[in-house]
DNA sequence: CGTATGTCAGGCTAACTGAGATGT
DNA sequence: CACATCTCAGTTCGCCTGACATAC
């Protein structure tokens, strides 16, 4: 079907983007399921993870921009997955809390996003996954940390 | 820098997709180089594999959607890289055929494309990367074939 | 004062959806 | 008639930029 152009057959970069494709879209589809995305999923992991911070914060250690992190934040909170409260010691913060419905999503997630990496990954061995992940993990922390 | 949540450090859809961002960045920069883009590029290279064709038939080969596919035509037909004609024999069609220009223009991208694999995976060894091609090449054909 | 924080408006690439006009 | 081809308008997600008000 997808007859893409023999160069492209094994180009690493190719080959990245376009599975990075696919993993998106079984991840997005898994999320929806409960009626999340990856955002969501991000940023309920960051605050089980490391507990209530503020937005700067959080946006540190979800990887999600500021900006993206306000609109996240508002759907959150309608669901009543976290909370958002004025900092009392310092006025320009808000600190953002998940809560136990929150909590409850989180689990809900995990197992969603579980449950897809085994299709994703189908055709490998439990070995080759491994190797896999520790390949792109160097090639990501690569061109995170130092460059 | 960016502490991503603990759970996503080794998730394979994570690091898929982060990567992906890392290749999609120095693709689109090399390519900008010459000013180009992804789709000029898999649009040229699937016109210089197998010759001129109509549009339905080159976005299979090249893995462009119908309704992108007429937009990327017109930008490379405005540089002169690729020429787009009535078919004769099925006043429906139009048949696209890659101009000299667009042959050398390819040339260029081709180089720096190769260039850009390298940085990409910088941190591999060739075996390594052989090894990570080899992997993706089977997730990918997993989910674009049989399924 | 300079800096940090939160908010809003908007852009961008790649991929996709849907509708329609035209021709086989 | 059903179907293929091309075009156009608009959407989505994740990532990003810039501007601004407020508070430290």
């Amino acid at each position: 079907m997808d007859t893409a152009p023999e160069r492209l057959r094994t180009l690493p970069s190719w080959l990245i983007t376009q599975t990075a494709h696919h993993a998106h879209r079984l991840v997005s589809e898994g999320l929806a399921e409960a009626g999340a995305r990856g955002y969501h999923y991000r940023l309920l992991a960051a605050l089980e993870e490391s507990g209530p911070a503020s937005q700067a914060t959080l946006g540190r250690r979800s990887a999600i921009h500021l900006s993206d992190l306000v609109a996240t934040i508002n759907e959150l909170a309608e669901r009543g997955l976290v909370s958002r409260e004025p900092d009392p010691a310092d006025r320009r913060r808000n600190v953002v809390t998940i809560t136990a419905a929150g909590r409850r999503q989180l689990k809900r997630l995990d197992k969603e996003i579980t449950r897809v990496q085994d299709d994703l990954l189908a055709p490998l061995t439990a070995a080759e996954r491994d190797q896999l992940t520790a390949l792109l993990g160097r090639v990501l922390r690569h061109h995170t940390a130092g460059g």
